[in-house]
DNA sequence: ATGGTTGCCAAGCAA
């Protein structure tokens, strides 16, 4: 059995327990990281998951808004929930896993999404969002010879430009303006992550996991964006085995607008 | 150029 990841927006953990628990039954990864659970957590679903072999759990949220879940089947070590640009948000969360007989760090991230307007100087969202991706220059993807490493989340940018529907039409809008995509490139690189689902899709494909639901007709239309991200140390880089986007669970019953993204890798 | 939808929670705000 390869070691499987998983993450993916649920857009409200307790509305959607139906789809999850499906998507593990059927998929069975070993880490789920869920962002946007929306719940605060006294009353996180534990149960229902955990009844499915998922038994170890670590939870980040706060009510109505944020909150990251890392769901495992084997056992979990939290490391840190870390408060990026300390406004209390919750949007992160790295845990320890084993595979492959070493311990694997795995970042959970949710970005924040930035508002509408892309200026910094008249919003703060956006001023918030750029500040967080900064701030992630202090996640490395290897701290030490061993070390492997796996960041997973909605980072909200779609950096290259078949990340998005149309390059050209989105360049002034908030996830695909150069500021941010050439922010979250640099600050990739910078740490020595692989962006993982690109190294499996060619780049000249377009390739997308999120979907608004402000669409009379999402497939048909198939507006999309990728941002949502799986991105690793170049070790564990080596041993990825595929990388699947559920395109189809935007078309389940009550769907977040974000579909999950699954890593496989040849280490068990 | 505008408005389109969803989820929080019960009015707008955030996405």
């Amino acid at each position: 059995m390869p070691f499987t990841v998983a993450t993916w927006n649920i857009n409200s953990v307790r509305l959607r327990m139906p789809l999850v628990e499906h998507f593990l039954q059927e998929f069975q990864p070993d880490v789920l990281c869920l962002q946007e659970t929306k719940c605060p957590d006294d009353v996180f679903p534990f149960k229902p998951l955990r009844k499915l072999g998922y038994e170890h759990i670590q939870i980040s949220g706060q009510k109505g808004y944020h909150g990251v879940a890392t769901i495992s089947r084997r056992p979990l070590e939290l490391v840190e929930k870390r408060d990026f640009c300390t406004k209390g948000d919750c949007r992160h969360l790295s845990a320890n896993v084993e595979a492959g007989g070493r311990k694997i760090l795995v970042h959970n991230f949710y970005v924040p999404a930035g508002g509408d307007e892309p200026d910094p100087e008249i919003n703060p969202k956006f001023r918030h969002k750029l500040d967080f991706v900064a701030e992630m220059h202090s996640v490395p993807a290897t701290e030490g010879p061993a070390a492997a490493s796996i960041l997973v989340g909605d980072l909200n940018i779609a950096p290259l430009e078949t990340d998005v529907w149309s390059h050209r039409q989105l360049l002034k809008v908030v996830s695909h303006t150069p500021v941010e995509t050439e922010g979250l490139e640099t600050m990739r690189k910078a740490g020595g992550w692989v962006d993982l689902m690109r190294r499996h899709i060619p780049p000249e494909e377009k390739l997308f996991t999120w979907w608004s639901y402000r669409n009379r007709d999402w497939a048909a239309s198939d507006r999309g964006r990728r941002l949502d991200h799986v991105w690793t140390s170049p070790g564990l880089a080596d041993a990825m085995n595929g990388v699947e986007v559920l395109r189809a669970a935007r078309g389940w019953e009550r769907p977040s607008d974000h579909v999950p993204v699954i890593a496989r890798f040849d280490i068990d």
